[in-house]
DNA sequence: ATAATTTGACCCCC
DNA sequence: GGGGGTCAAATTAT
């Protein structure tokens, strides 16, 4: 049977099976995933004693790409169990300290409770958020970022993490990105950054040829905040951030006004080009009112389930 | 001293 | 009602 034959068997299977088969289905094939996941690393480990520097490396490559396919796997199939979207990973943990792995300290100090219960600022729910998602090895990226929370998420083993622009009370930038490590053993970052950076300052951390050199003699601070030597905002000037080592370098690197005709390409170049092989694809739904009101971003949606069994859809995409 | 992080409380909205 | 996003005092780091 071709591979056609056995896409339209599929299709046809699950056109059929009732959500609970199809959970049942997910959880084998999640485990059939994992056990190759386990596998294809044993194997990486054997190839990597066994081989100097000038042996396979296509054969290293093909390994590469086979956990890639599996991380990628076990993260989309995690994603749609737990409704979220998802997408593909770009390359495996490279083994960056992570801003989620931490068991929150046990506090001992004891808040007095407020004798009168002050109403804060009115929150606002975002709905049809201006975000982007991306699954990454890496929490990092060329922005500074505060923490300013951390949530247990139900169902979840890891924490989300909140972040803010460090830039936020000074410029009033907007950005936020939140940060959740995927929990199949990837060691990814699901990181969606929502709103956009209007802080006039742009840092280029790409000058840092190698950030883990750079890591061995400077200090990192434990947020995913600082450094990254991968990609730039084309949208946004932006200061080097490294708070620690105050090195500043600024450069204009496009004006804001020709940003909103291509910025959903824009976006798709960046990430597209810093993961390689994430499936986005950019609507352009209505922006919301409490993260933007100048539609700066386009929104994301990540290919539903349904994608994966229609036509055009998913697996089109990763077979083709 | 200042900045960053932690973490329980608060609050919105599904 | 409860999940999750945010606040802000306390704590920690620089």
């Amino acid at each position: 049977m071709g591979y056609r034959e056995s896409l339209m068997a599929i299709r046809g299977i699950s056109s059929i099976f009732m959500i609970s088969q199809m959970e049942q289905n997910n959880n084998i094939l999640m485990e059939t995933l994992i056990r190759g996941l386990d596998s294809t690393k044993k194997l990486q480990n054997l190839l990597r004693r066994k081989v100097n520097l000038d042996g396979p490396i296509s054969a290293e490559d093909l390994l590469n790409e086979i956990l890639r396919s599996f991380s990628g796997g076990i993260s989309m199939l995690n994603s749609s169990v737990s409704g979220e979207t998802y997408g593909f990973p770009a390359t495996p943990h490279m083994g960056l300290a992570s801003p989620v792995d931490r068991i929150p300290e046990v506090h001992t100090r004891k808040k007095p409770a407020p004798a009168v219960k002050e109403r804060r600022g009115c929150y606002k729910r975002r709905r049809t958020i201006d975000s982007i998602e991306k699954i990454s090895a890496t929490t990092e990226d060329e922005y500074a970022w505060r923490k300013y929370g951390q949530k247990e998420i139900l169902n979840s083993k890891s924490p989300r993490c909140y972040f803010r622009c460090t830039h936020k009370l000074v410029h009033g930038c907007k950005a936020q990105k939140q940060v959740q490590m995927l929990e199949d053993e990837s060691n990814m970052y699901h990181i969606t950054y929502i709103g956009r950076h209007t802080c006039p300052s742009f840092s280029h951390h790409e000058i840092v040829l190698d950030f883990k050199d750079f890591k061995k003699h400077h200090h990192v601070p434990k947020s995913p905040s600082t450094i990254t030597n991968i990609h730039i905002d084309p949208f946004v000037k932006q200061e080097a951030v490294d708070s620690k080592d105050q090195s500043t370098i600024s450069e204009n690197v496009s004006s804001a006004n020709d940003e909103n005709s291509s910025q959903a390409l824009r976006w798709n170049e960046i990430f597209m080009g810093d993961l390689g092989s994430s499936f986005m694809r950019f609507d352009h739904e209505d922006s919301c009112a409490s993260t933007s009101s100048h539609g700066y971003l386009s929104n994301i949606d990540f290919l539903n389930n349904d994608d994966i069994l229609s036509d055009g859809g998913l697996l089109d995409h990763v077979f083709s």
